[in-house]
DNA sequence: GATTAATAGTTGCATCTGCAACCAAGTCAA
DNA sequence: TTGACTTGGTTGCAGATGCAACTATTAATC
């Protein structure tokens, strides 16, 4: 059946990344004009600000960044006096990791920020298409998380 | 009221990434694991190959990919003997980009193989969610697109 | 207990990218 | 025509990233 010649336009991995990069880009003018933070530190971040103290290992776990991402982003909010590291009592090679009371702060703003904006978002979408983004967006993460190995950032 | 402390997992643009990044670079393999092409350039090969010989400016306005990135994957694809240059006659600044026998030959593969990984992915989600998916992207881009200034690759 | 395999995390290197600065050609106006 | 400004495209440089290789510790197996 459908012989067309392939249009970029029509094709969702395209249009994902267009719709993610325009939005992150959007947002990270936030953290990168008051902190210089890049967006893995700023997801690091806010893993931590929303779970509590974990390993870097754990991070990865949960949002999917990239273990060299993550250390590298940990040693950044590290110089930063963001985040503290813990050596594990249970694992000698794992470290825990925690927001600093400084961090926490950062975290408090920009989470509020990242709140404001998400709800600006939404509503510009309207109640019909916000109702429906959440599900097919996971969805879709854990269809491909089957199919590939690792989906990173 | 919302006064809940931010959760990552449930933000727009985060979603979004993950979704893209896990689509994409699951697609990545097939172009790059064949030609070593890279994300942009696979890009750039599909604008041409759709739309037909255009300037590299062109590119950008329709792709909205920034020109810098524009002109390696275009440097990189003519290196590859996949894409011809030839002067406006119009312009002298600009460059007709055009594909060669070879870069059509690997859009045609590419092209078909993108289809039917996006006709996988569409029929995985399931027609209710796929349905809705394109006008929701399509919807979040152009509400950027006013808002910020550039939204790149 | 010794050896081997797996895991937490870091680092080197080779890209890829973004931004600003740049060149060359076109436009506009006096 | 000349000079100021815009625009198509490239390049230098400073990050950010991905992958593979590496260290150190833990788990597994004999």
């Amino acid at each position: 059946m459908a012989d067309k010649t392939f249009d970029l336009q029509d094709f969702l991995p395209y249009l994902l990344n267009q719709a993610a990069e325009a939005t992150s880009r959007s947002f990270e003018g936030v953290y990168k004009a008051r902190y210089g933070m890049t967006r893995t530190q700023w997801r690091v971040l806010a893993n931590l600000g929303r779970f509590g103290a974990m390993t870097a290992r754990d991070i990865c776990r949960i949002s999917h960044i990239e273990k060299t991402k993550v250390s590298r982003a940990v040693a950044a909010l590290e110089t930063e006096v963001m985040l503290a590291r813990a050596p594990s009592p249970e694992d000698g090679r794992a470290e825990i990791l925690s927001l600093t009371p400084r961090g926490l702060a950062v975290f408090a703003e920009l989470g509020e920020r990242a709140q404001a904006f998400d709800a600006d978002l939404r509503a510009k979408l309207g109640p019909e298409l916000a109702a429906r983004i959440d599900a097919i967006l996971r969805e879709i993460i854990v269809l491909q998380a089957d199919a590939g190995p690792e989906g990173d950032d």
